[in-house]
DNA sequence: TTGAAAGCGTTACCAA
DNA sequence: TTGGTAACGCTTTCAA
């Protein structure tokens, strides 16, 4: 049996509610007090239990990631700076891979849903209103991807779109093709709209070829379709694909970039390391997840912990999560400043808070000047 | 507020015990009381608090699962694998990044500790001492790495190496080196002696160079130190090394293989896709997680649900954890029958299951024959 | 077959 | 400052 309050107490020879005390807020006992139950408590290695906590305070201190295939590197980069981020503030994670069905995220959330204080949502693949029926439930925070009522942290796909076309067109191309991935990703529609302006804008030319897996088996599979059209240069949905095309492509005997350009999105950290190294619009990675716990700790500050309306006797009383200011201002760990103009904040009609990072072109060796024709 | 067992009792017409029965066990209530209780869950759309659950029945259905590092490539697949496993027994996943920081593993395992029914440790690079304080607290799985009493799942490293080294031996290569990865682990130690013992076998000259981080940055460190050496051939203790080893060393102009041999380890899903095309021991990812995740059910299977000795009157009533054979007999999804003779299984003499994967060379383009002298 | 009541480990409130 | 008591949501025992 694992060592409890009320051991401690016996030993302490004083009553639970001073031993819960003791632990919790020191200054509210006298200091001897404290000193016994403290060394009651070591020697006894007592740890509270969290999960008979989280029953009363309604915190479980908890946060729950959802996303669609941990197999792909743009996903453990991010789940990496949520969990960095959220031990800061002495959270721990859930995680729960969907693999790319739609169908299991609103399972996999219902499932976690009374476990967590909160959920990162990770591209999202389900219908905007599976999801939203969550809303009132719990504090969700959507990354890549925007459904209203929730803060979401995207990228500026529309920029990094815009500096890739101008890369290509400064290289003398004007037929493009955009390999597209998943239709139940909102980021890859995003991406496309940016492209499709991008193009429009310069008057260039654009094949889109269909969805495919954002997988490198599904840029292999598009290969042979981009060959197949007048196009010199290719961008894909997500670096994987790029990584399958440009594997394809020479497989076929075509050169890259002698004649034909790829472009990628992401920059996944093996990018630059394949032959030839990867052009591709680069996200803040790190950032996402950091800002994404960052937005979710603000919601749940703002949202009682038993989720009730306001001016209910337990959401008056519940210590709200940690302000984002404790660990911000001064916290446990040094936090590294921002650089200034680094990201963009604002907030749509309804105080919804929405964060567009920006991204990137990363000019590597998988684009260059576009052939004769 | 959530809806609760009394709100559902209360629309049902009868007593919280009743609803608790018709949901857990319907065949213990009369037929027209299962059928108001369901009504009524379906109507509130009632969910049982799993948090609440576990305080009495003292399992939480959660797994924990701690690595050292999510970036690199070879854990993310690892996760993977355990999620789909731990998903088809109904459990749900925490997962804790230590960053490789090996003092930070036990103040993670301990924060979970109350939270989950068993771990997960995949390659846990603290002390041993320090990882078998927890031997009796809660149901263990150690992947990678050996510690007595944990059960563990590890991968036939000597097998590997001896491919490894059989093969660099028939293309001429006499003289190799390798690069060590972190102090701290236990496979890098199991690498390093499989090396150690397939080049002295066959008389040939290895020379081994320092701990370096388990990344690319750590192989691109080393590469010109192996430059130094008369070494023709280099096995690095993972692919992420072998990366960054090809990196630089082409930056110095070396070709690869011509001039120097490259060996990875781990067949990370990029290997394949770099240029050259990485030569690789690759190890059966999926099957780590899916065994560890098995050999975990049948230690908690066998463990009680409160951490008692037997005979404890919570031991005796509580419902165990699914029985393997449940699942694996025919559970919900249909499970791929293991090709044969696929792995090793044995125990030691305190009875303690050691799984030990087999590896496999896969010749790519990073080596070739030995250059001429 | 059902309901009442106890209790899991903790925290919050109130009274002392 | 401290202890007793209630409560969180659920499961289980016991009695009806």
């Amino acid at each position: 049996m694992a060592v409890t309050i009320k051991d401690v107490a016996r030993l302490a020879g004083v009553s639970p509610s001073s031993v819960c005390r003791a632990l919790a807020d020191p200054a509210r006992v006298r200091p001897e007090t404290r000193e016994s139950v403290e060394r009651a408590a070591r020697e006894l290695g007592y740890h509270p239990n969290r999960v008979a906590r989280s029953l009363i305070t309604g915190r479980t201190a908890n946060l729950g990631v959802v996303l669609p295939d941990l197999a792909n590197p743009f996903f453990p980069s991010v789940v990496k700076s949520i969990q960095t981020q959220a031990r800061r503030f002495d959270y721990a994670v859930f995680l729960s891979d969907t693999d790319e069905d739609p169908a299991v995220e609103v399972p996999a959330i219902r499932a976690l849903a009374k476990q967590v204080d909160g959920f990162l949502l990770c591209s999202p693949r389900a219908p905007d209103e599976d999801l939203r029926s969550f809303a009132g439930e719990k504090p969700i925070v959507v990354l890549n991807r925007r459904i209203t009522p929730f803060p979401s942290v995207t990228a500026d796909s529309t920029g990094g779109m815009q500096q890739a076309v101008a890369h290509l067109h400064a290289l003398g191309h004007r037929h493009l093709a955009y390999v597209a991935g998943p239709r139940t990703s909102w980021s890859n529609r995003d991406r496309q709209r940016g492209l499709r302006a991008a193009t429009a804008a310069r008057g260039m030319n654009l094949v889109e070829i269909g969805h495919v897996a954002p997988t490198v088996d599904g840029g292999a599979a598009a290969a042979d379709l981009v060959l197949a059209t007048p196009a010199t240069a290719v961008l894909a949905y997500n670096d994987l694909i790029a990584l399958g095309l440009i594997q394809r492509l020479q497989a076929r005997g075509a050169e890259i970039p002698g004649q034909v350009s790829v472009v990628g999105f992401d920059d996944i950290p093996v990018a630059g390391l394949v032959g030839p190294p990867l052009t591709t619009v680069a996200i803040g990675k790190e950032q996402i997840g950091r800002v994404g716990v960052d937005l979710l700790l603000e919601l749940m500050a703002d949202a009682p912990a038993r989720s009730a309306g306001p001016g209910r006797r337990a959401a008056a009383r519940m210590p709200a999560a940690p302000a984002r200011s404790v660990g911000l201002g001064r916290g446990a760990g040094p936090l590294p400043a921002d650089a200034p103009g680094r990201r963009t904040a604002s907030r749509d009609s309804t105080g919804t808070a929405r964060r567009v990072l920006p991204t990137q072109l990363i000019v590597r060796g998988s684009t260059g000047p576009a052939r004769q024709k």
